[in-house]
DNA sequence: CTGAAAGCGCTTACAG
DNA sequence: CTGAAAGCGCTTACAG
């Protein structure tokens, strides 16, 4: 395993120089930087990663925090964190918070701490006053998506909103029996989203003078195969049954046109149908929806975060409260249409 | 930030006895113990992990590198891989060939090569000569997952065995024209996957005796949308559409089984489809299937470089072409049946 | 059981 | 532009 030291006599100069020369520095003659730039690669050299942490307490390495990967919307952002971050040449850490209390204080007060990270990014999950003490003690700043976390900068859509724009949709189009699949309660707790999303519902449908059934809401745990049983459910009632649902994911809205199919009705002639997400699926399935664009928030969050990090006077402010919204616009296709009555 | 120097002052001893207490190592008197282990959780102390790196030339880390992180196989692998690391003590850094070559130019010959993993764990990525090679000077070893690595430990299930037995559970059941849909050529070029498993389905058919037609035989992208289109294409043929469908994942079982679903059909009356993966939703699916139990995989790979860099003379043979068969056992649920003449 | 000290492999102010 | 040397914060053989 080369080291620097054995560049350096390679190419017939200091150590210093090596360092200067590899790391695009100035002050370095072009015939040095020739004859550096030769001897590395002649002998495969690749700078140790921890001794340059150790000396310049960097580490290039972002920790990213989310509570499931397997879920499409999480494994989009952290693929928009990934690929944005190495394009920077830094690492991703990763830690999933599916393990319990347990393990999630283990990543706070250990994993997180170790000087491993310049940096966290947290999606959909919030830390706690103590948790985010910690990182700032340590000098870590952290940069939230999915919700804004008291004292901390984040990056997250306007969930009150866009319950808001959904139901509106599908107001205009002339349904006032319409009915919510939200998140389960408790399922996503950290931030309370689904209950943004049902209280934009809410306020929409009490806005335009209208009733909101009990039976008209449920939840399920945001995929096809929970919704697809509630969807059934709220469908299946002979009295009154909805004319269109909004549901909180593009996921749950997929289960909801499979229930409603099952059940003989066709989408959006008898029963509309409205998700959040904007999934890969979705224009498959032709599901009107507002559109989160998690590649996209992913790399942005890791744009904010590098900057950060290239501020000289970072220290002085390392976490602050400071939430950015993300835009997330209405995208319509075939699940939603004007309310014919039967 | 408090280092280990200041521990000792509050401790009262020397920074050797810190580092080996708290590291739980022998020789520390149950009193010195105490007194390190009040200074340290007093002070809030975490070791620098890039000193310690430094120092004992273990970084506590792996790399993972997979192709996709938006897919349900290697979310999910992914999941398994993070959760056991974790439970170990150890971080995993994140490398997603997405990229391209030049992306994964720079993660072989840069990223895992700066001496910040102690082993890469690499999922459905087939490292060339060069690359194994550049590992192994760097004395990093490489398990990898999805297919065997010439020169490398791999641990996969046997892809053509997968074949033959999805096709001989058709075959047992009365179908004689038995269409399959496989990968697109070249998406996975990395092991030819979808040809391995196109072969058992051809050596299968060719030992009872039956004819493969060209017309049974598509391939697709892996996910739901491309199965449904060839899937729709190959069952709408008015002269011969095959009886039954094997599918290479679940993921276009799914898209085959809403295909058929679309064209009046009725699973498994009128068609008989099978998969490989058991996804999270083919039991919602009714999907008859072979398991491959990713999560377990990736556990399992864990567990296997785990115990290679707790072995003493790992210097010996950081990479020996050895491979692990990991079983995959046919799950039969409903959407496969006896084939009764139309 | 415990401590002084060398060493891990870089980076960077400082002096030239 | 370049080099000698200190320093980053740990770990561990060595000696006691």
């Amino acid at each position: 395993m080369v080291g620097i030291e054995e560049v350096a006599e390679h190419a017939g100069v200091s150590t210093a120089t090596v360092s200067r020369a590899l790391r695009g520095k100035a002050h370095v003659s072009p015939k040095a930087r020739a004859k550096v730039e030769a001897a590395a690669k002649e002998l495969g050299y690749v700078a140790s990663s921890s001794a340059a942490t150790l000396a310049t307490g960097r580490t290039q390495n972002i920790g990213v925090v989310l509570p499931y990967i397997d879920r499409w919307f999480f494994s989009v952002i952290l693929e928009g964190i990934e690929s944005t971050l190495i394009e920077h040449g830094y690492d991703l850490t990763l830690y999933n918070m599916s393990g319990g209390q347990s393990q999630r204080d283990r990543i706070f007060n250990e994993f997180l701490l170790r000087k491993r990270v310049d940096g966290v990014i947290a999606v959909a999950v919030n830390p706690n006053e103590a948790e985010l003490e910690n990182l700032t003690r340590m000098k870590k700043p952290i940069i939230g998506i999915g919700g804004p976390i008291k004292g901390a900068r984040s990056l997250s859509m306007d969930d009150r909103a866009a319950g808001v724009l959904a139901t509106e949709h599908l107001l205009t189009l002339g349904h006032t029996r319409i009915g919510m699949i939200g998140g389960e309660p408790g399922a996503d707790r950290e931030f309370n989203q689904p209950d943004l999303r049902f209280i934009g519902y809410q306020q929409a449908m009490n806005a335009a003078g209208l009733e909101v059934k009990p039976s008209w809401s449920a939840s399920s745990d945001y995929t096809i195969q929970g919704a697809y049983k509630v969807a059934k459910q709220m469908l299946g009632d002979p009295k009154d049954a909805p004319t269109a649902i909004f549901c909180a994911s593009d996921e749950m809205g997929f289960g909801t046109i499979m229930a409603a199919k099952d059940l003989g009705l066709e989408v959006p002639k008898d029963i509309s149908v409205i998700g959040i997400d904007d999934h890969d699926m979705s224009d498959f399935f032709a599901l009107t929806t507002i559109s989160q664009h998690p590649r996209e928030q992913g790399k942005k969050a890791v744009e904010m975060m590098l900057q950060l990090l290239n501020d000289a006077k970072l220290q002085e402010h390392v976490n602050v409260e400071e939430t950015t919204e993300w835009p997330a616009p209405l995208v319509v296709r075939g699940s939603t249409a004007k309310h014919v009555g039967r």
